[in-house]
Parts: structure tokens; C-alpha cells; sequence
RNA sequence: GACCCUAUCAUCUAGUGGCCUAGGAUAUCGCCCUUUCACGGCGAGUACCGGGGUUCGAAUCCCCGUAGGGUCGCCA
């Protein structure tokens, strides 16, 4: 059997964590089983659906690579083959007209919640085809739901799921003016396309047997279901904005690599062992819906940052450095006078959790800064630290060849000459050079800086202190 | 309220009747490394929701509670 699973999202907003991960376990299951992953934008409602939500939507699977066989398909672009069929649901009796107002439904339902009892459709036009009916109402069409028995299915992640069919009520499948509505759209659209896995949140366990009901009046057998449990906030409540970044690309404009954007969320409800760390290959080799768990997951905002800090120790250079270029545009720094930009990732990528930080922390390579860091000023910046540096700035400025290796040993001969400790020296030409307290060892950043710059800001730390010691 | 679902450290999880005095990871704390910030190494504390069964034996199976989540739209 050839798997085609379906990420099927409405375009009423961004691609969010909960989306992302669905159709990250139906992508999986796709590329795992050889078979074909679908698009398909559920965007029948067409108040609430935009273009940029379709296009952000969009952005967001490219961005984390989820590629897709087929589509985007767009529901809006199959109503003709959906009238037909409720058409066709009409003529077989598997559905009828319903003459109800809003008004009067919403009364019947509120009657239903004062006598504590579920609120549902009480079945009023079921059996009143025959009547002439009433003036200048719309009707809506109801899907007969059948009275008795009980809808089972199997599900791939729960297990068995029974649901009476006293339970289910007929549902609208074609408002007044004629649209379809969504478990009708979603039943034509998987049948369709031979969907043979439906993946899909939690949140349409109930709309399961319903969908069931209308797909084997039509005729055909009900595909394979597999609920994934939705992703709740780091206080276990449901997932919303207070608790962080909800958009994918939220964390793409955080400095979050796709990649462990990725790992992150195969991890939350899915294990392979003990094994934390998964490349996209290993991801389609291990997967399995069997193991996806049952429970629903809380994000974890910390253990994310750990597996982004993993990546940017690891990914490739040139990865990292085509990742960090919409960074560098977005926080206006320019690259391209001073050191080769590969060079200072592999000397920044132990120490920055995020691009963004990485960014951050690598500007002094580039631009000088206007200010220094007060607290280090404070700590680093004594009285007799001018004449320390100057004896530094001096056997650096002598040196034949600006690396690495010269540079630490002029800085241990500069050492020697003043009888201090590399402890008492490093750290005030560090802030000399960088404005701060924290860089890569002092002999790679004062390489990476150039010695031109390099001896500029030694020279002009030494004037800075000078200066703050006659005024002060 | 009704229905559906779920339940191991703070969090993500391993565990499918004996290998469990419950393992890994994140976070936290301590120690080591160290010219700063980090990385790294080592170590510590922390969990089977409660109660009944079944069994020689239960985190694992069953039942009942409890708690949490989901759904009850002319939204998807």
C-alpha cells in the first residue's frame, strides 16, 4: 500500500509550534513508509482566511524543510465536486434540509444548558422533508447521522476509540449559502486524494466518528487515524502567546536554527531510546506513530535552547553562515570589512545560544564600539593599567607576524617584563579591546581584530584611562 | 453538565509482569578545567497520582476514585 499522509492546515494565522509539529510526524511518516505528503489549505471559511496566513503558512514549512509531493491544494478551488456530493448526499436520504434560524438554534441550545444536557442539534427537520417550508429561510443541509450502534475505530496513537452514535448529532455539511463546511470538506478532500494515514492533533478525536459516518454513507471505508496530543504551555495549560513565541518564524527571528527547532519537536511526545539527538535521516529512520506518546507534552523553552546551543556547536560553517546572513541584515552589521566571517563563527559558536546572541557577540570584530562596559571598566581599569597596556601594546606592535601563537607569547613577554600574572594582565586588554568582559582566548580575538584596530584601541584605552585619572 | 482522551523526577522521556533499591536528557546545585565569557568533564538531589484487586511477583494488567486536557458552532 502506498502511504499518503496530509498536513492540512486553515490559513487563519501563522504556522504555529502545534501545527509544525503535526505536519512535522505526517512528513515523517510519509518519507519513512516511501510514500507521498500532501498541502492541502482548508480555507472554506472564507471570512477568516487570508492570503498572508496561506503565505506564512508557507514560509514556515519551507523554512523548516517540509517538503511537500503534492499541492498546495486549496479547498476553496473543489466547490463544485463538494456541491456535488452533498448533492448526491441529499438524493441517497443520507442528508436533508434544515429550516432552522440561528435564533432559534441558539435557543434550543441554551433550553439544553439550563436542563444540563450535552447542547446538540435535537433532529426537528429530520423527518419533515415532506412540509412545505417556511418563507424566506435559507435552509442548511444536515448529514443523517445514523441513531444507532457505535462508531469504532482503531486509532494508530490511542488505541480502540467508541463513540455511540446517540452521541453525535446531524451536523451541518452546506451552510445556507451553500458552502460546504468542514467535516464534509475534509471527507470529499481525503477520499480524494486516497489519503491512507490521517494525522492530525487531538482536537479532531471528536470530529472522527462524525467524519467516519458521512465517509461510509458515501461509501467508502474510513482511512487509518493517528491523534497526536497537542502541545501544551510550560505551566501545562494550552499553548497561547503568554507563554513565548507560538509562530515558527518567531524563532527563526530569535536566532533558532530549523534544525533544532526540529529535534525539539520530534522529541516532545516521540522517543527513540534515550537518544536525544536526531538528524533529519536518523528522524525518518526511527520514526514510528506506535511510539508517539499518548499524553500531552509541555514545551520546554530551556531544553529547546540546549539543542540550539548543540547545533551551533556543530552544524557546519558554512550552514551556520548562510543561516547567519539574514541575521547580520537584520541587525545591521556589515561583514565585509574585517575578518572572514567562518572564522568567527567557529571561535563564537561555543559561546552564543542563539544567532541572534552570535551576532551580538561578534560586532567589536567588526565596528569599533563607542563605549566601554561600565562594570568592566570598573573592575579592569585601575590607575596603573595604562602603563601595563602601553608595555603590551609595545611588544604586540613589534611583532613581525600578526597570528595567533606570536601574539600570546608577546603578550607572556609583556607579562614577564611588568612581573604580573597573565590574570592581571588579560583581562583589562581584553576590555581594551572589545569594550567588554567576554570574548574567545585574547591571543585568537586580538588576531581576528587585525592588528591595525587592534593597537588603535590598545592606544586608545590607554588615553581612556589617562584621561578618567586626571578628571577623576 | 455530557461525551472523548490522558496520568513515571520541575520539564521531555526510557520502561510493555521479574534485568527497577526506576535509566537518560534539560534545568538546578556542587567540584574540576580555565586569561574572561562560554564549552567540556565529574558528581548530587528530585518521580511510578490515590485506593482496591489479579499474580509467587506489578511502574507495567483490571476496577474505582482523583487530577489534567479536549470536544460539544451555518470555525477548522
Amino acid at each position: 500500500m502506498n502511504v499518503r499522509t496530509r498536513f492540512a492546515p486553515s490559513p487563519t494565522g501563522y504556522l504555529h509550534i502545534g501545527g509544525a509539529r503535526t505536519a512535522l510526524f505526517s512528513w515523517l511518516y510519509a518519507r519513512k513508509m516511501g510514500g507521498t505528503f500532501i498541502l492541502r489549505i482548508e480555507d472554506t471559511d472564507r471570512e477568516r482566511s487570508t492570503q498572508e496566513s496561506v503565505d506564512a503558512i508557507l514560509q514556515g514549512m519551507d523554512w523548516l524543510g517540509l517538503g511537500y509531493d503534492e499541492g498546495p491544494f486549496y479547498q476553496t478551488h473543489c466547490f463544485d465536486r463538494y456541491k456535488a456530493i452533498i448533492q448526491q448526499l441529499v438524493d441517497t436520504g443520507h442528508a436533508y434540509r434544515c429550516y432552522c434560524s440561528k435564533e432559534e438554534l441558539e435557543a434550543m441550545r441554551e433550553g439544553q444548558m439550563a436542563r444540563k444536557e450535552k447542547p446538540r442539534y435535537d433532529g426537528r427537520w429530520r423527518e419533515r422533508q415532506d412540509e412545505t417550508p417556511p418563507e424566506g429561510i435559507q435552509p442548511v443541509i444536515r448529514f443523517r447521522n445514523p441513531q444507532d450502534g457505535a462508531v469504532e475505530f482503531d486509532d494508530l496513537i490511542r488505541g480502540k476509540i467508541t463513540v455511540s452514535n446517540a452521541e453525535l448529532d446531524d451536523l451541518i455539511i452546506a451552510r445556507s449559502d451553500g458552502t460546504p463546511t468542514y467535516n464534509l470538506t475534509v471527507v470529499v478532500d481525503d477520499i480524494d486524494m486516497n489519503i491512507t494515514h490521517v494525522i492530525r492533533g487531538d482536537d479532531h478525536i471528536n470530529n472522527t466518528p462524525r467524519q467516519i459516518n458521512i465517509m461510509r454513507a458515501l461509501g467508502f471505508e474510513p482511512p487509518k487515524f493517528a491523534h497526536v496530543p497537542m502541545i501544551l504551555g510550560s505551566d501545562g495549560q494550552r499553548l497561547s502567546k503568554r507563554h513565548g513565541a507560538v509562530s515558527v518564524m518567531q524563532y527563526r527571528d530569535d536566532g533558532y536554527t530549523p534544525q533544532a527547532l526540529m529535534n525539539y519537536l520530534v522529541r516532545l511526545g516521540w522517543s527513540h531510546g534515550d537518544q536525544e539527538i536526531f538528524s533529519r535521516e536518523e528522524m525518518v529512520e526511527f520514526f514510528s506513530l506506535e511510539s508517539i506518546n499518548r499524553a500531552p507534552a509541555a514545551f520546554n523553552a530551556d531544553k529547546l535552547l540546549w539543542l540550539n546551543q548543540h547545533y551551533l556547536k556543530t552544524l557546519p560553517v558554512e550552514e551556520l553562515e548562510a543561516q547567519l546572513q539574514w541575521h547580520l541584515q537584520t541587525q545591521a552589521l556589515d561583514t565585509s570589512n574585517g575578518p572572514a566571517l567562518a572564522d568567527v563563527i567557529n571561535v563564537q559558536r561555543d559561546r552564543a545560544k542563539t544567532l541572534v546572541e552570535m551576532v551580538a557577540m561578534s560586532r567589536y570584530f567588526y565596528e569599533d564600539f563607542s563605549a566601554y562596559d561600565e562594570t568592566a571598566v570598573q573592575k579592569q581599569f585601575k590607575a596603573d593599567t595604562a602603563a601595563n597596556l602601553q608595555v603590551v601594546h609595545d611588544e604586540l606592535a613589534a611583532l613581525a607576524e600578526w597570528k595567533g601563537e606570536p601574539i600570546h607569547a608577546a603578550i607572556q613577554a609583556a607579562c614577564e617584563k611588568l612581573g604580573l600574572k597573565l590574570g592581571k594582565v588579560g583581562p583589562p586588554l581584553r576590555v581594551a579591546v572589545t569594550g567588554g568582559s567576554s570574548s574567545p582566548s585574547l591571543e585568537i580575538t586580538l588576531e581576528l581584530i587585525g592588528r591595525e584596530r587592534s593597537l588603535a584601541r590598545i592606544q586608545q584605552a590607554v588615553q581612556f584611562i589617562r584621561a578618567s585619572a586626571a578628571t577623576g
